[in-house]
DNA sequence: GCTTGTGAAGTAATTCACAGCC
DNA sequence: GGCTGTGAATTACTTCACAAGC
């Protein structure tokens, strides 16, 4: 039980999707399922999904596949989602009050625990959410992040900003930070960084579309 | 000038980045940057950079690096973002407004053009953003799209309606889908799919707060 | 019969290292 | 001196293919 030895990271980026996939069958009353079925559901290849799942341990069942409820819950277990886990959220601006509006989140895992902003005018304010939140101030974080154990923070400031708020957080203890600022945050290497940046998204996009992709397909 | 190879998808996606940190360099009024110190900014290797930008032709001098004002322009050719592209969206809720009133989007060359939802208490709606916008019903996309040029879709609606309404932009001319439902859309190869999935970032980092991670570092 | 888990083979991406140029 | 562009070497990832198990 000894096997540590650094998983590829495209390998934990798909045990996300593995698992919603078994949520969609376990909908479904799917009792066992195959890495064929599994990888069919995703685009993938059965030897991939096999693969993939042994990084992590052995749990398959030869001529049967994988049941579904248990896989459930050992995917949970690795990805650390089997327990609540708390976030706080700093930028209650547009999208700041999106995420904390989020339903999605709850049922994957998370919570967003508290709500903080630099601007003064927005301390205070109340956001409703799956539970409401009020809005407080940048210094509060250290309380805040050890009165809740929260260990992730969502960062939703403008890209000037998001360095600066998120030297903050990591020294109120955070660990892992979910940024959406355009910008490279460069923190220690014990803190996990998770960038979405919608403008690269949309590039990427726009570059499939023109002519240098796609020379021939199908 | 016959170089179409298929371009790896890493390379692709960095380009994205080395545009933004270009753009920034320019702001601090630098000329030319090395490839050293582009990937020094973006934490990649100086190699990567090379590399990476000689996929797409020569742009650098030896002895000099890159002069930053052409690469610009040149990135944004290769990017398609040179000219402004228009999007519909579809799905006016918390996130769909966010999107609409993000003004990071324009400065990248992107226009939520029109906004849609299959909500017939929401048609109408005013939403202000960078252009104010009226929501519009889910059947008006064609014609939206063919005065709006629009090429780019962003979904912005839940899951269960994800694939339903991906089709109906598809069928409206559109030949690029921003996904921010958490369900893999089934499109045919001519169109592209860029998805965002919240949930799954946050499980990448509770994953690498966990222990399987990070056996030894530094 | 069918399916997993895994070493071996094959493919893709990154890094090295250096010739050629400023 | 410094820097790019690129083949060669290396590393990482994926697919193959099959022994072992149900």
């Amino acid at each position: 039980m000894g096997k540590s030895d650094s998983i590829p990271a495209p390998a934990v980026r798909r045990l996300s999707l593995y698992l919603r996939q078994l949520e969609a069958f376990q909908v479904r009353s799917v009792r066992t399922v195959s890495s064929k079925q599994l990888g069919e559901a995703l685009s993938l290849s059965d030897a991939q999904v096999r693969k993939d799942l042994a990084y992590f341990g052995q749990f398959g069942l030869p001529g049967v596949g994988y049941r579904v409820p248990d896989l459930i819950q050992r995917v949970r277990g690795i990805l650390g989602t089997d327990k609540m886990s708390n976030a706080l959220l700093v930028g209650v601006g547009n999208l700041g009050r999106a995420l904390i509006a989020f339903r999605g989140f709850a049922k994957r895992g998370f919570r967003i625990a508290a709500a903080f902003d630099k601007d003064a005018s927005k301390i205070g304010l109340e956001i409703s959410g799956p539970t409401m939140l009020r809005v407080q101030p940048l210094k509060d974080m250290a309380t805040a992040a050890k009165a809740e154990s929260a260990r992730l923070g969502v960062l939703a400031v403008p890209a000037e900003s998001a360095q600066a708020v998120a030297d903050q957080m990591i020294a109120a203890g955070i660990l892992g930070l979910l940024n959406f600022a355009p910008v490279r945050l460069q923190v220690r290497s014990h803190v996990a960084v998770s960038s979405v940046d919608l403008a690269v998204h949309l590039e990427q996009l726009s570059f499939q579309l023109s002519d240098h992709a796609n020379p021939a397909c199908d």
